[in-house]
DNA sequence: ACAACGGATGGAGCCGGTTCCACAGAGACG
DNA sequence: CGTCTCTGTGGAACCGGCTCCATCCGTTGT
């Protein structure tokens, strides 16, 4: 007596086995508590005999909303990204929201993404990780009162978990300082970065007001840029232990670049730390296997967060007033065995 | 003349404007031919003038189709995984597919997740990274005819990408019986594994063949289980080379455990490679950073043709009959300099 | 001039849930 | 014993698209 199962069964299929009206098995489904017992065990049944499994996109757009978190990142291919997601991930983990991983690597593909949460309604909140959105698709965002939270990037219009690049850069060049160096070179990326990234201007910033502090004169020869690629400041970091009158220590605005300007020291045979001196930023995993001195970032607690900050916003609703609130995770040097005073 | 825009604008909206029926609007959004010009300005208009964006949310209840692709991966945390998972990403990300991504970390939430796709309905494909789905689970994917691409984990039920596991384990042994080392140890993972991996036994099958073929007793004390995590491998490893014959060379399941064992050799003072030679699985991007001679697995390469694999399966529609064919990506000794002839 | 034909168009109905309103029936109370 | 709750329930309307069918209108053929 069954009916052959054209697809898979709907709540009208469930109602009608359990002999109830689709409202009666909605209840049940949503555990509300106004169901007669019994009523309620007629509709488990059939839902138990029919294999019966809500449909999620007819629930999404009934109820308007998805249970879904969009993460956006560019260079899903770094490090540092990567442990940040991992940070939202156990976050989300734990939560009815599942992730949305958007990586945008490319100009126009970026435009593509955030053209899709137009309408927000892929997602109910946006997580953009070290990417500080255009004026206007902010503008967009908010006209969709799609809850955003920004980390590792800030902007006016929305919360942000972000760290103080100054103060790391200034902690950074302090180290070195300290150790005894005069002759400090920057590797950092290119001022006009396609995804704006502000991280690495502010660190030169830091580096900046280190030496000045210390009252040693800035070398324009010093300051390098390229971009967050290894090979890249490899190249760049050749060039500068190649001057003729050579960084004793170099800061890099990011361990992948710190990583480069290793490789290159090991190229030209420059013994580290007795010839040279690094200093990275981040603290990735590999830092730690390599030994590289660093600047440490809470990269996987600025994830989680982030997440955390961003799942209480879609809770509160589209209506709620938000504070873009600036949250800022601390920094520390991290001394390892690339580091020692000047030979 | 505005009407008060009380939410985003909708079909109907725009149908209104531009004077059109919802099927007109419809068939201009979809790049329908069948519409005169004139009539696709207006809506083209109307659409301009409201800002209208189509709810992607409808358009999957209606059109039965998502265009997600979920991806499921246990331990985000392992560096083979992310790669993988790169390799999706750079599929998906030129193609109209979006990434819904799924970490699961322990036993129940991954119970959840399966459950997620009874009804298939969440995303349109789903690519599984290592990890084999249990049977009852194969059964529900494929009732709810959902298209199923597994990586790194074999299953007669779909189709899979994968590597010889076996092989791989002999070329690390044989590369370790041609340096000329006879006391050759293995560091693995447990077999009751709960992800239910079985990479790891093939590699120690690999790793007994070569031994025997060699004519090389095998050693019960010198086969080793834990898992991934490094920090557990170290131990291991700390135990394996305090044996009153101690080994002279290391063949590890995975990368992650090879640098588990090499850190146990810094800490005992053994010298790698004059003491101890070591070999890893995967080669991971730290591997070539700290010099691990490893067997190479394409992982990036195994993320990418499974995305390939599976998009080709989603375009095919649900009737298709899908041979579960096995996909083996080639496996290459890369030697560094963590091996040498035994001292 | 008229029938047959075919492209353009409007709109009801559907996808599969949720919600809200109307209503039935049981018990409380004057 | 009538009225007034108050709980439990059925089902129409709705979320916002797509699709198919009926209709309309302009051509073409005779």
């Amino acid at each position: 007596m069954e009916t052959l199962p054209s697809g898979p069964a709907t709540i009208n299929d469930v109602a009608a086995r359990a002999g109830v009206g689709v409202g009666t098995v909605s209840r049940v489904l949503n555990g509300r508590t106004n169901v007669r017992p019994v009523t309620r065990a007629k509709v488990l049944d059939a839902i138990e005999a029919l294999k019966y499994r809500p449909s999620s996109i007819a629930r999404n757009l009934s109820l308007r909303r998805t249970h879904v978190i969009g993460v956006v990142v560019p260079f899903f291919t770094s490090h540092s990204a990567v442990e940040r997601v991992r940070g939202v991930a156990s976050v989300l983990g734990r939560s009815p929201y599942d992730l949305m991983l958007f990586d945008i690597e490319a100009e126009d593909r970026r435009e593509h993404a955030f053209r899709l949460f137009d309408r927000g309604d892929r997602s109910d909140g946006l997580l953009l990780l070290s990417l500080v959105p255009p004026d206007d698709e902010v503008e967009r965002l908010r006209a969709a009162r799609l809850p955003c939270v920004l980390v590792d990037a800030p902007h006016p219009g929305f919360p942000s978990i972000v760290i103080d690049d100054v103060r790391g850069g200034e902690l950074a060049t302090k180290h070195l300082i300290e150790l005894g160096h005069r002759l400090i070179a920057f590797v950092g990326d290119k001022p006009p970065d396609p995804f704006r990234f502000a991280s690495s201007r502010d660190r030169t910033l830091g580096y900046e007001r280190a030496l000045s502090q210390a009252g040693i004169e800035a070398r324009p020869e010093f300051v390098r840029e390229g971009t967050q690629s290894h090979q890249v400041a490899r190249g760049i970091a050749i060039d500068l232990l190649r001057l003729p009158q050579r960084p004793t220590a170099v800061f890099a605005a990011s361990d992948a670049q710190a990583l480069g300007v290793l490789e290159a020291a090991r190229i030209l045979g420059i013994r580290v730390p007795q010839e040279l001196s690094v200093v990275g930023f981040d603290d990735v995993e590999v830092a730690a296997l390599v030994g590289l001195t660093t600047v440490r970032q809470p990269l996987f607690e600025s994830g989680r967060r982030g997440a955390e900050l961003l799942l209480q916003l879609v809770a509160g609703g589209a209506d709620q007033v938000v504070e873009p609130v600036v949250e800022q995770l601390p920094v520390e040097v991290v001394i390892r065995s690339t580091t020692a005073a000047p030979g």
